[in-house]
DNA sequence: GATTGGCACTCATCGACGCCGAGTGCCAAC
DNA sequence: GTTGGCACTCGGCGTCGATGAGTGCCAATC
């Protein structure tokens, strides 16, 4: 009884304060919310609460303020991710459906996202590593510079210049890409690297220094340093000024750290798969400048996406949206 | 003498007011510049420049403050383009040198740009209209479904998946893509266009069909919509605090207006050749949201770059870092 | 033991008031 | 055309007191 009402008076702490943004009180919470007692006994509660950590007070004689840890208490149990309107799940489809382009999809996902949680989005382009290869192309741009192209079944395409030591001729360009696609040709990436370390050993001996100079920048390029990449949208939802300013304190930090798309890459971690939420909130993000921001991420199979917003967000909707998003933005990319 | 101090005065507020964020009053402003007259004077030439616009006060009892009209005056006929010191010269170089790749060199160059004049750097992504194709490409995806790619002799690539009415064979394919590169290999882009339009008569009727399908959409990617590129950085540059915070006036609506590529484009222009640095001053830009900031521009022979700031900037600084970086740059590509 | 009403206390917010000083405009004198 | 003098304006800042939301504690009640 006494600590099931306990985190129930937590709850409506958290629902009000993300409504409100103000400090909020015994007496209003007590009225606004039917817990039929009376303001003195919500406030033995939250004085226990605020013992355990869950909430605090700016300041002598303001109200109470959920924690990170009161937060997360509250995304832990005391909510329920909330389904999404007909409307939303319409709007999501019909944003999405337009693309004609791998990129396509990914700018207009982080928008949507941007726009949908009012927050800042971000979505990862979609990694390499699951995809295979479904065309090599190697390009003379100079004698001595060869452009090399890698065509994946998502329809991705990376390239790359390679110095090479000697000039090579038409002839021998022709030779490296039919010899790197036949090698490569439908194999999954995760597997590239193994069928090019086989591959100097069939090679006629003056392509040689060429071949291997080529693989190199190939396993660079989609091992090494799978250069990936960010979209990043919403950054003005930063600003929103509602009821009381969100965080004018510290945008600085923020928008810095958001300029640096290793950090952002590290927002998403590597997560598995779709349908699995993550939510780090506050100072459980690793990242220095990010400590007031909460992110919640999802994955979609090829790659993260999420958002990141004040601590002080709505949770359950955001995360609805993600995980809509993402479940979507898999289905896009996994049937094409 | 009358007409030539007055504008002394005007060069000098200008210069105190970009350095202290502060308005700038009569007694200050004959003490720190040896204008060799008393203060008293200076208030009548402020009196006088007040009158045709070039200053204003904030508030009576004030110090002056320069409008849009008399930074537009500075910039013309006032200030000269600082040149750059040694270390900023060969810091733009060491910056640049390292760069592997064309979409390297423009993200190394924003955020240069960014770091070097403290604001906020947008730079395009070379255009396609002046390079060449160096390498047409016709993949299959899916029997119905072809991918285009285009690579240009900047090593720029191009890609776009084209819907064809039946399936094609890869011998099909093979055809195509003979077909396209001869046709298009070394033509410059703008050229491109007339000589798609002569090239069905000489196709086999079989193929009819999809060439004209992937001939719309290689006219689309290259001429109607070339899906123009911009990269951004520095953003984080807004809420420079400084002296006096800069503009935590509107931040909302420069953040907005810096989310849209649309807008980021027109910001640049159509910037003609390097070497022409164009400033918009507050109102002058007609992109609302920007009618507070200033943009600093220049071509770089492939695109433009700039940056955008508070109308209080240092001009000649900034204009001289814009125009060094974009010689670079342009160096860099055009040799390339 | 949990709940409740009562009560004294704290403290941020806000408006009023007044002082200070930088800056101005004007004018008469040089 | 320039200068010094002078009265005036007005934003910024600190003080002060009233206000009120909110708290912690305690004794009474269920």
């Amino acid at each position: 009884m006494l600590e099931e009402r306990r985190l129930e008076v937590l709850r409506a702490i958290v629902e009000d304060f993300v409504l409100t943004n103000e400090p909020v009180g015994s007496k209003s919470l007590a009225e606004r919310h039917s817990l039929g007692v009376s303001p003195a006994t919500v406030r033995n509660d939250m004085a226990a609460l605020e013992d355990e950590g869950y909430i605090a007070q700016p300041h002598t004689s303001a109200g109470r303020v959920p924690t990170d840890l009161g937060y997360r208490l509250f995304v832990d149990r005391l909510s329920s991710v909330k389904p999404l309107s007909v409307a939303e799940r319409r709007a999501i489809e019909s944003f999405l459906e337009g693309a004609v382009d791998l990129d396509d999809v990914v700018r207009r996902s982080v928008r949507l996202l941007a726009q949908i949680t009012r927050q800042v989005a971000v979505v990862q382009y979609p990694t390499l590593s699951r995809s295979a290869v479904r065309h090599v192309e190697v390009v003379a741009m100079t004698p001595s510079r060869l452009l090399v192209v890698l065509i994946t079944d998502k329809g991705r395409v990376e390239q790359r210049v390679v110095e090479v030591p000697t000039g090579v001729s038409d002839d021998d360009v022709a030779d490296l890409r039919r010899l790197l696609g036949s090698a490569l040709h439908g194999q999954r990436l995760v597997d590239v690297p193994a069928r090019l370390a086989e591959l100097p050993e069939s090679v006629p001996p003056a392509l040689r220094p060429h071949v291997s100079a080529l693989l190199s920048v190939v396993l660079e390029v989609l091992v090494e340093r799978p250069e990936e990449r960010v979209a990043l949208a919403g950054t003005a939802n930063l600003t929103r000024s509602e009821p009381g300013l969100d965080f004018p304190f510290s945008l600085r930090p923020v928008l810095e750290a958001l300029e640096e798309q290793v950090v952002l890459l590290r927002l998403l971690g590597h997560p598995a798969d779709a349908d699995t939420v993550t939510v780090r909130i506050g100072h459980e993000n690793d990242v220095e400048g990010l400590k007031t921001t909460s992110v919640i991420s999802a994955g979609y199979g090829f790659g993260g996406m999420g958002v990141l917003g004040p601590t002080r967000m709505d949770y359950p909707a955001t995360m609805a949206a993600v995980r809509a998003v993402a479940r979507y933005v898999g289905d896009l990319l996994g049937t094409s």
